[in-house]
DNA sequence: CCGTAATGACCACGTGTGTAGTCGATGGGA
DNA sequence: TCCCATCGACTACACACGTGGTCATTACGG
């Protein structure tokens, strides 16, 4: 499994909202905050196809970009990564780590409460 | 704050634990299953003292390396900046897709519970 | 005393990544 | 009809990273 990158993260963000765009529309949607040339996206675009992580459909003469990769199959396989090179694949001292340093919110606890519940059935 | 690296934070890993090391100690803690060649250690060191992740002191001819930035802040940025990069922010999914993906144990989940009780304080 | 092994300083090199430019084709508005 | 904006294809390039080599020096065991 080819890493996917920050920047490219960002690309499949968009298209996991969104599947089905052309290059310029993620440009836009991306424009937010990002200010990136649109050639730079379709370099992001381009990698990711050769990557493996999104499929082309042409529409005319430009492509449509979709997923080619489930996003939380992705999310759950990035997190565990995450866990195993930062916290030695502990993930109690990670969500420490997370109030401690940015406070969870009220509601953060609350679902993670709600999901404990469930876990220990 | 230059990012630390895969790699570099396995070097940093070892010098959290146990301070004042030399590349040659280094390396030797490191040698569980990583078969780093020394001098690749010796480059993460030294790039890591680049980046100011390290200081040295002299020890007759080489070096003794301690860590210059906390491991605690650290890794409390970090896990921030990840949950950022690939949750948008929110712990609570991080948490489901890690329970989803590599199943959280008893001992986990007994410890998150831990944590939240002392966290609605 | 002498050679060997280890040390730091510096160098190398292929791949990934962020950031974009050039070029030839082409669809659409003036 | 004709020119421009836009598209994809290809190219560029500096810096990071993983991996380790070379070289001159020096401490230590025999």
């Amino acid at each position: 499994m080819t890493q996917i990158s920050a920047a490219e993260l960002e690309v499949m963000a968009v298209l996991w909202a969104e599947p089905g765009l052309a290059a310029s529309d993620v440009h836009e949607k991306l424009g937010d905050g990002k200010d990136w040339n649109v050639r730079t996206v379709k370099t992001f675009l381009a990698r990711l196809v050769e990557k493996g992580a999104l499929t082309t459909s042409e529409d005319g003469r430009r492509y449509l970009y979709y997923p080619a990769i489930d996003e939380a199959e992705y999310k759950g396989t990035a997190a565990g990564q995450f866990v195993d090179r930062v916290f030695s694949g502990r993930a109690a001292p990670l969500v420490a780590h997370l109030a401690d340093t940015r406070g969870l919110t009220a509601d953060d606890i609350a679902e993670l409460e709600k999901l404990l519940g469930e876990l220990k059935k």
